[in-house]
DNA sequence: GCTGGCAATATCGTCAGACGATTTCGGTTG
DNA sequence: CAACCGAAATCGTCTGACGATATTGCCAGC
């Protein structure tokens, strides 16, 4: 339909099915199947995305689409240059690095006004059940619904932090730990998230903003094995 | 037009001609707009925005509108609840003090990484004509010209630093810095504005992000005075 | 054969109008 | 006076369209 493709157009066929969701809103859900889309190889960076093709993929309007692709660019997930359409964002291992460093900041601050104000709201047990979610994928494949976990587990954190403004931008910085998979024994990994845990509920500040900043110090360090 | 108002609709004016601006797209003018008639005062935080108001206001349609307002979102200068509209975020004193270690952070981590990386691009030059533009506005009062100018000088840091990952999110925090305006005597400001360019342009890592966390503690400290 | 320029095409930004869904408001009723 | 219910307001989405801009392919000239 459209010309022989672009710098970028391997999978070729759609990505997902038209998302068998919940009753979210349309462009939810053209913004979920295009983030598990992305987990799950069918778009790679410096993919184009064309508003046509995916008013037929999803069967939307084109207002949907742009709705969609609009908070895709505010989470950073593409890049839409004017009459140039959107295209998924590629992160050099640089990128990546310089990610991360924001990532541990402001996960940092996050873990440490979490322990700060444990007590004070009724979040702990939200908290509590992010985190018995998560370990659920202690043993189980990387997959989107322990990246979908993850998530969870960290708006968690962040809402017990009672920062707004965390809560506004953390979850823009989740969705970039979508396309890389750090390849990390799972135990290796769940020991990060665990002292994190214990250091927020115990209302241990300091350890807990360590704690992060370790965590995300080691992805970090793996990120530089991997490709440096 | 619409109900004798809601919560806040104090200014009952329309805040700003169309826009006599540049050729920029229209839902830049109308984001511009929108922003300078935030501080200018003609909106206030809790005022709600409504579509078919936008629309006869600047004379654009509702697709364009409700751009603007995705992008006023992802910035954080409005809020928008499914089927009830946009409306100004409003920052308690606490919220400001949470937002403003947020952007201590990444500021902070702004200014180190512009000092380390300042003799590898060609942004140089930039930062110290965007310095140059910000000085002029020493002994003037506080305008909405100089928190553009601020903003300028804040972006072009940001630049330096080469950080993508800040470049994305760091403009959308410093909007919130329009709406209060801390009553502060010019020296004693630029100041820390100085510091923190001296040590970019030397290449002090270290000094650089401390002069970005004490001036963010510097304004913090200003919040509780005025509002505690 | 290669390069510059121009026309065709693809795609985007914006506009206009419409309809159902959801919330909110105001009046009626018990 | 409080609960209920209908009307209005507003939003989310759809359809179709037009000009603006970028990209592409073709052609002429060197």
């Amino acid at each position: 339909m459209r010309k022989p493709a672009d710098a970028a157009t391997p999978p070729a066929s759609a990505p997902a099915p038209p998302a068998p969701q919940r009753g979210d809103s349309a462009s939810t859900r053209v913004v979920r199947a295009i983030l598990r889309g992305l987990y799950e190889g069918a778009y790679v960076p410096g993919q184009r995305l064309v508003e046509p093709d995916l008013m037929a993929q999803f069967g939307v309007s084109r207002s949907t689409v742009r709705e969609s692709l609009k908070r895709l660019e505010a989470d950073g997930v593409i890049e839409v240059l004017p009459y140039r359409g959107a295209q998924i964002r590629s992160l050099s291992p640089g990128e990546a690095r310089d990610a991360l460093a924001v990532v541990g900041l402001l996960v940092g601050l996050a873990a440490r006004q979490a322990a700060e104000r444990i007590g004070e709201g009724p979040d702990r047990a939200a908290f509590e059940d992010a985190w018995a979610q998560l370990q659920t994928f202690q043993d189980a494949p990387e997959s989107f619904d322990f990246v979908r976990a993850r998530n969870r587990f960290y708006q968690a954190m962040t809402r017990l932090s009672q920062n707004r403004e965390l809560a506004r931008i953390v979850p823009s910085l989740q969705v970039h730990m979508i396309r890389r998979s750090y390849k990390v024994a799972g135990p290796a990994r769940f020991s990060s998230y665990q002292a994190m845990t214990e250091a927020i509920l115990s209302g241990d500040a300091a350890a807990a903003e360590e704690a992060a900043r370790v965590h995300m110090h080691n992805i970090a360090a793996l990120i530089d094995d991997g490709a440096a």
